[in-house]
RNA sequence: GCCGGAGUAGCUCAGUUGGUCAGAGCAGCGGAAUCAUAAUCCGCGUGUCGGGGGUUCAAGUCCCUCCUCCGGCACCA
C-alpha cells in the first residue's frame, strides 16, 4: 500500500466559487478516488486563502471584519465541494493558528539561511485603488484597469526573498526531470520564463498599508505578501513542520516524519509560475525537498474566448446539474477535456456525452440487471465468468496506465469502450434466444455472469469519476463496497440478488 | 518583438522511434435484433493529413519556407 498526497490550490476567499475551481478539485478528487480504490492510503487537501488586501476591501465594503468573510466564504466553498461530491481530507485555511505558526518558521528559516534581506519595492501605485498594479495590468497606457485613474510609480518598504539564487538549481531541476511539471507546454513555458535572469521576490507589505496578514516574526511592521502565506499550506498540511520546536528541530532540512514531498500539486496554467518557480526555490531556501510533481492544467473556453463574466458568456456546465445529476457533469469535465490542455464547452457536447452515459453504460447496467431478473430471477447465476477476460484486462491495463499517466480522459475512455465491447457481447450471445431454448441454459448462465462482473469491474473503473452512480450501481449488484483493483482479479458475483431499479442516467426531456 | 504549440473525414479529435497510419467517436445512410432508457449491434468515409519545396527506396510522421490560429513572456488565487 501506497502512499499519496496530492493538493488544489487555495482558493482566494473573497469571491464565489466557480468552474476553475471546481474543475482543479474534481479533477483532484477524480485522482484521489482513483488512488484510494488502487489501496493507497490518500491525503487529498483543499482549502481557501483568506489573508490578503482584497479580502480586506471586500469585507469592509460588506461591513464585515476579515476573518468572518473568510469564515462565509469558506462555507461556501466547502457546501459547494460537498455538493459537487469532494472528497478532500483535509480543508486548510491560512487564518488556521497552526498556519500562521508554520509560515512564521519558514520565514524565520529563511531568513536565519540568509536568503531574506530588506528593499524598496518598486510598482505601479494607484491612489484611487490603493494598490498596486502589474505592468501587464495597466497596459501601455498606464491607467488602473479599474477605473482607468491614473498610477504612480511609488517605493516602499519590502522583505525580498533572493529567488535569483536558485534559478540554476530550477533550472536543473527541471532539465532532469521531464515528467516534473506537466503538461509538456507548461514545462517549456517555465524553462522559456527562466531563460531570463530571475529576480528577487517582494515577500511583506507594510502593516500600514495591509493589515490583514501574518506578520513577518522579526518585523512586525511587515507582514507577508500573498506567495509565502498561501503556497506554505501545503507543508502545513503535511505536517513536515512543528514550528513549536526550537529553531534546529522543526523540521527544516530533516523534515519531521509527515506527508512531505506532496505527490502532485494541481493547478490552473495561469498560477503554474508560482507553483513552477517561486514554491519551489522557496522550498529549496528552506531545505525542503520539491513537490514530485506540478500539473497544470487548461481551461474551459466557450468559442474561442476565456470564459469571463466581464464578457457576459458565462455558460456554466455546473448549472446543468440540476437537470442531469452532479456525476454527469464530473463525467462531461474529465471526458471532453484533455487533461492539461484548454477544451471549450458547448451544450451540444454535453449532451452527446451524456447519451454516451445514457446509451452505453447506464442501458448495459439496466439490460443486463433486467435479464438476469428476467431469466434467472434476479439472481446472478453461479457460473464462469470470463466471458470478456481479454477486454477487461486490456481495458483495466489501459485505464490505469492513462490515469498514473494523469491522461484521465484516455482512461475514460478505455473503462466506455468496455462498456461497448460488453453491449456487443450481448449482441453476441444473445441471451434472448439461449432463454428460449433448455440447452441454452448454461451458456446462458455464463453469459449473465460475465456481464454482472463486467458490471462491477466497470462500477470500480467509474468510482473515481462518478461516485455516487458507481455506489449505486454496486448496490444493485448486491455488493456492500465497490472492490478495489487488486480485489478484481479474484471477484466472485455469482449468487448476488441484484435489483434493476430506475435507470442510472435517466433519459432527459429538455426544453 | 521574443519563445513555444497547433492546423488530419461535416463536428471533436487519435495517430510512439518515418514503411497496412489514412483512423476513432459523434452526426448521416443502410441493415440486424428485441434483453434494455426508441436504448443496442453490424456495414458504409474518393479526407490534397494547412500551402510550397526538400531528404529518403519510403513522410501527417524528418528538414526548410510561407499562411492561419493559439499560448507564454513574473509578484494577479
Amino acid at each position: 500500500m501506497g502512499s499519496f498526497y496530492l493538493s488544489t490550490p487555495i482558493y482566494y476567499a473573497s469571491g464565489e466559487p466557480h468552474l476553475g475551481h471546481a474543475y482543479t478539485t474534481i479533477l483532484a478528487d477524480v485522482l484521489a478516488r482513483y488512488h484510494r480504490r488502487a489501496g493507497d492510503d490518500v491525503l487529498f487537501l483543499t482549502g481557501t486563502d483568506d489573508h490578503g488586501q482584497k479580502i480586506q476591501e471586500v469585507a469592509e465594503e460588506q461591513g464585515l471584519t476579515p476573518l468572518e468573510l473568510c469564515d462565509r466564504m469558506a462555507e461556501r466553498f466547502q457546501a459547494a465541494w460537498d455538493d459537487l461530491g469532494i472528497s478532500n481530507d483535509r480543508f486548510i485555511r491560512t487564518t488556521e493558528p497552526e498556519h500562521k505558526a508554520v509560515v512564521g518558521a519558514l520565514l524565520e528559516r529563511l531568513y536565519d539561511n540568509g536568503f531574506i534581506y530588506e528593499s524598496e519595492y518598486v510598482g505601479w501605485y494607484s491612489v484611487g485603488q490603493e494598490r498596486y498594479f502589474t505592468e501587464k495590468e495597466i497596459g501601455p497606457d498606464r491607467v488602473d484597469p479599474i477605473a482607468g485613474g491614473p498610477v504612480t510609480k511609488i517605493r516602499e518598504k519590502n522583505y525580498f526573498f533572493k529567488m535569483s539564487l536558485f534559478q540554476d538549481r530550477l533550472i536543473e531541476q527541471i532539465e532532469k526531470n521531464p515528467e516534473w511539471i506537466v503538461p509538456a507546454t507548461r514545462r517549456n513555458e517555465v524553462l522559456g520564463f527562466l531563460n531570463q535572469p530571475l529576480e528577487d521576490l517582494s515577500i511583506s507589505r507594510p502593516r500600514s498599508r495591509i493589515h490583514w496578514g501574518i506578520p513577518i516574526p522579526w518585523d512586525p511592521d511587515q507582514v507577508t505578501y500573498v506567495w509565502v502565506d498561501a503556497l506554505t499550506n501545503y507543508v502545513t498540511a503535511s505536517g513536515a513542520i512543528d514550528p513549536e520546536a526550537t529553531k534546529d528541530r522543526r523540521g527544516f532540512g530533516d523534515p519531521l516524519p509527515s506527508r512531505w514531498p506532496c505527490d502532485v500539486h494541481l493547478m490552473g496554467k495561469d498560477i503554474i509560475t508560482t507553483h513552477a518557480v517561486y514554491w519551489p526555490t522557496l522550498l529549496m531556501g528552506a531545505n525542503l525537498a520539491l513537490p514530485r510533481k506540478i500539473l497544470a492544467h487548461g481551461w474551459w473556453v466557450v468559442g474561442d474566448t476565456k470564459m469571463s463574466k466581464s464578457l457576459g458568456n458565462v455558460v456554466d456546465p455546473l448549472a446543468l446539474r440540476d437537470r442531469f445529476g452532479t456525476d454527469a457533469v464530473r463525467w462531461y469535465l474529465m471526458r471532453e477535456m484533455v487533461t492539461g490542455q484548454d477544451a471549450s464547452y458547448t451544450p451540444e457536447r454535453f449532451l452527446t456525452r451524456y447519451d454516451e452515459l445514457r446509451n452505453i453504460f447506464g442501458n448495459l447496467a439496466h439490460r443486463t440487471l433486467s435479464m438476469i431478473k428476467r431469466y434467472r430471477a434476479g439472481t446472478v447465476p453461479a457460473a464462469p465468468s470470463g466471458g470478456l477476460a481479454v477486454e477487461t484486462a486490456a481495458a483495466v491495463a489501459a485505464y490505469r496506465r492513462a490515469l498514473d499517466g494523469y491522461r484521465l480522459h484516455e482512461g475514460f475512455a478505455a473503462a466506455m469502450d468496455l462498456a461497448r465491447a460488453a453491449n456487443g457481447f450481448v449482441e453476441t450471445q444473445e441471451p434472448w434466444a439461449l432463454a428460449r431454448e433448455p440447452e441454452g441454459a448454461d451458456e446462458l448462465d455464463r453469459t449473465l455472469a460475465t456481464l454482472a462482473r463486467t458490471l462491477v469491474v466497470l462500477a470500480c473503473l467509474f468510482e473515481p469519476v462518478m461516485p455516487a452512480r458507481a455506489a449505486e450501481l454496486g448496490r444493485r449488484l448486491g455488493l456492500a463496497n465497490i472492490p478495489l483493483f487488486e480485489e478484481l482479479d479474484g471477484m466472485d458475483v455469482s449468487g448476488r440478488a441484484v435489483r434493476v431499479g430506475t435507470p442510472l442516467f435517466p433519459r432527459v426531456d429538455l426544453g
